[in-house]
DNA sequence: CGGGCGCATGGAAACGTTTCCATTCTTCAC
DNA sequence: GTGAAGAATGGAAACGTTTCCATGCGCCCG
């Protein structure tokens, strides 16, 4: 008695058959008014919900979607994954979700979850899109997936991203025309991350074409925080950076907490320009200079690329998202006599 | 071809019946140990996930837990979330996310959804508890479910969440402390919120306590972002508050930006402590002050109620769970002569 | 040497739907 | 009035599991 209803229950308090009770819920085929109205008024006294379990067996589709971020807690995954719940919730698709907290074994078991859920599609965002032993999995077993924020290099995947090259040339052409010549870069390691690398190469061509040569690169761990004692080897002698590019908003917040850590102004003595467009960014002091991603769109252009097949027949295609560079108080211009004044400053500080 | 392999497939290669199969894969009754190695190697062979579909009807239970958030920007609700995420994935369950970003009839979608989807029960986090057409239908149907953040006043309802009476308090005790005499309140309406309403409780009390006049109290609306106009009136004047505490703290960032974007300076002019405990609260400057919620166990701790059946026999019992107040640089003394220093540099820097 | 016991295995039902097909009944045209 | 067409409805199979029950077999003990 404790049990729900099932179509059997409300099929016998309306003294009807089970097909007749499916077919007037789901609108399908026809039948009497009066049929009608005792089979709603039946299933609304039960208050009965068709079991989408037993549903998805017959119909062998769950109308489910996984979605597989390395965190939640990242503002930028977060709002990515609000963009795929609306589109989902807009389509009828439900969202079964899995985090990986950068683990590989507990990311083949959340890929082991969904499969075994029997969701219709993944989107996720993996560490590398080119040696990732998950999405492996996905091509072996046919699975539609598409990647965001992901940019593979190599392997033709299925994915929504910016293009992070012209984004991250974007940054450093207006670093340099706010006078910077000395910029660095603080990046997520290369080895786990294509975004990163992507990054990178942008950064490194854009200082090529404009003449400059290539600032200190600081390699970091997804969840280092304290970041003082890495940059402060760089931050000695007069051809110190004047400017940081950060690979992503999460670092380059510790960046600035570093840099104040230190006894450096931001943006006086160093300027720092991250890259995601988290929200927080904005409410600040100083403000993050960033580069904007659409992460919302992001998240609900994948789920619809996922949803209208895109990435079946098409596979391997690209959906490249418009970014933005939204100014910060923690990007100026470089300093005019940077190594007095900054060094005087700095014994004055300390 | 393209077919998901199922079990029939598994037992005609290994040359088994299928209750051998599902007997040899779940590791209840004996088998020889060549048949163990038969169906293994057909299983493997065909890559075989059983589909947790057909597990979940015949079993009626689904191994799968709803979690119900009002938004996944807001930090506070992710962090809950990937706490819900770790418990969830020890125990083997998956998780079904809805979020309804303050939307009540999306909300009534997202449960009528997670209730087709047969979830075993639900985690969420509701605007208003004592008041929930949500939470009414969960009792009406016997699901089991735990709120985690809420503290329903009237209705007895199992939740998770810290004493907000008692931490407010300890709030309004340090900035006593600190010497503030006249602290107002930003918070979040309280028609819509039992949090808000609770805190307010808290602030007034401990203001009563330490014989302090309640200061000016703002209610804004959860998405509001630009509070300056709002603030403004209340900023003139000798009785001017030196301090304000807000209910939470995305409400406490945007009440720092909008204190900077009057001219003032936070902590020199006014204090600003936030609730919630973000962790980018700490990357920023002004750090931000906050009483600091366990947000990853709250989550971890709700699921595990729900888990070991809490809500069932158990209904509206409550966990508390201990707060500390994390110092931040957004919460200083209170200004001494603060009456004229403030009008003076108000006029300088305008 | 025979009876019984226990182990390995298979057959089949059940879970809650949808949907194909069959059946009954109405109705309309000739 | 008869036949056919079509609408309303019911019966039953199917989806992929788990699990109860039955069957067959080998072996031990008396």
């Amino acid at each position: 008695m404790d049990r729900v209803a099932t179509i059997r229950d409300v099929a016998a308090r309306a003294g009807v058959s089970i097909a007749t009770v499916s077919r007037v819920l789901n609108g399908s085929g026809n039948a009497t008014p009066e049929t009608m109205e005792k089979v709603r008024a039946a299933a609304s006294d039960l208050s009965f919900r068709p079991s989408t379990i037993g549903r998805n067996l017959k119909a062998a589709r769950t109308r489910t979607v996984g979605v597989l971020v390395p965190s939640l807690t990242n503002p930028v995954f977060a709002e990515s994954v609000a963009g795929i719940q609306d589109a989902a919730a807009e389509a009828g698709y439900s969202v079964l979700i899995a985090s990986t907290d950068y683990d590989p074994g507990r990311e083949v078991r959340a890929i082991e979850g969904l499969l075994s859920n029997r969701v219709e599609g993944l989107v996720l965002t993996v560490a590398d899109a080119d040696r990732s032993g998950s999405l492996d999995t996905l091509d072996e077993v046919r699975l539609p997936y598409v990647l965001a924020y992901n940019q593979p290099e190599r392997v033709p995947r299925a994915h929504v991203s910016v293009d992070n090259v012209a984004a991250s040339r974007a940054v450093v052409e207006r670093m340099s025309a706010l006078g910077h010549r000395r910029i660095g870069m603080i990046a997520g390691r290369f080895r786990q991350s294509d975004r990163s690398r992507r990054r990178h190469a942008g950064w490194l061509a854009a200082l090529g074409d404009a003449g400059l040569p290539p600032g200190p690169v600081v390699e970091v761990d997804f969840n280092e925080t304290r970041l003082a004692h890495r940059l402060a080897p760089f931050l000695e002698g007069p051809e110190r950076p004047t400017a940081f590019f950060a690979s992503n908003d999460m670092l380059a917040l510790a960046t600035i907490r570093a840099l104040r850590d230190l006894g450096l102004s931001v943006p006086d003595d160093v300027s720092v320009c991250g890259f995601d467009g988290i929200e927080v960014g904005r409410l600040m002091a100083p403000s993050l200079a960033t580069l904007v991603q659409p992460a919302r769109a992001m998240g609900a252009t994948a789920f619809e690329c996922l949803r209208t097949g895109f990435s079946g027949e098409l596979q391997g295609r690209a959906v490249m998202l418009p970014f933005t560079l939204r100014p910060g108080e923690s990007l100026g211009p470089a300093p005019s006599t940077s190594s007095q004044a900054l060094s005087e400053r700095r014994h004055t500080q300390s």
